[in-house]
DNA sequence: GAGTAGATCGGCT
DNA sequence: GCCGATCTACTCG
């Protein structure tokens, strides 16, 4: 399938675009080896505006620089010391919105996918969460700035699904974001297994 | 099944 | 020096 071009990262609407992003394809090829599958669940980082953003307040950080290019990369950083976290960068230049991918439908290289993983049979867990997908498809910040339409990790059309189809509800870990914490910019498709923990 | 501690390190104050 | 856009294992019931 076609992968997305930068025309569709570029839009200013991140919370379109992290619904969008729904049913859409993600791989990775590392080494030689491919893995991926069906974007289930999202969540939205509305750049300078947003104070569980990275980038709130403008903030401007080797960290953070990678989330003011051009919509259509990645931005890949370490949480908690341990996990990997994948987002895609969205808007034009200089406005530094990102979607963070949290939840994944495993569709190619399962056997590569549980080996990364250290798991023997195919459970919701594989790739349901932020940490756990990006540990499947061996995401880590090697792959942070990578160009989305590249050979190393890109996006491709996939499923559509109606409204009613997704759920649009408070984000994920971030109540420190105080009336941020509350805003209903997380995404998912109703009923899917790989939906990450809080469901429902 | 629910609740919680521990892992582990880079970025920021 | 503190703490996070998390996950797993282990406890208790």
């Amino acid at each position: 399938m076609a992968k997305l071009p930068y025309a569709f990262y570029q839009d200013f609407n991140v919370n379109s675009l992290a619904k969008q992003l729904l049913g859409r394809q993600l791989f990775t090829r590392i080494d030689g080896v491919v893995t991926g599958g069906i974007i289930v669940e999202t969540e939205a980082y509305a750049g300078v505006e947003d104070k569980a953003s990275h980038a709130y307040g403008g903030r401007l950080t080797d960290r953070t620089k990678t989330m003011y290019l051009a919509g259509g990369v990645s931005y890949v950083y370490l949480c908690y010391g341990i996990h990997h976290l994948f987002n895609v960068v969205t808007g034009p230049l200089n406005t530094p919105h990102a979607v963070l991918i949290r939840g994944l439908e495993p569709t190619v290289g399962l056997e590569y996918m549980l080996q990364r993983r250290a798991m023997s049979t195919l459970k919701p867990n594989l790739t349901a969460g932020p940490g756990a997908l990006s540990k499947a498809l061996g995401i880590d910040r090697a792959l942070n700035g990578q160009d989305l339409l590249g050979e190393e990790i890109w996006i491709e059309e996939g499923l559509s699904f109606i409204d009613e189809q997704i759920a649009a509800v408070p984000r994920v870990g971030v109540a420190y974001a105080a009336e941020h914490a509350l805003l209903p910019w997380r995404y998912y498709i109703k009923g899917n297994r790989f939906v990450s923990k809080p469901n429902r």
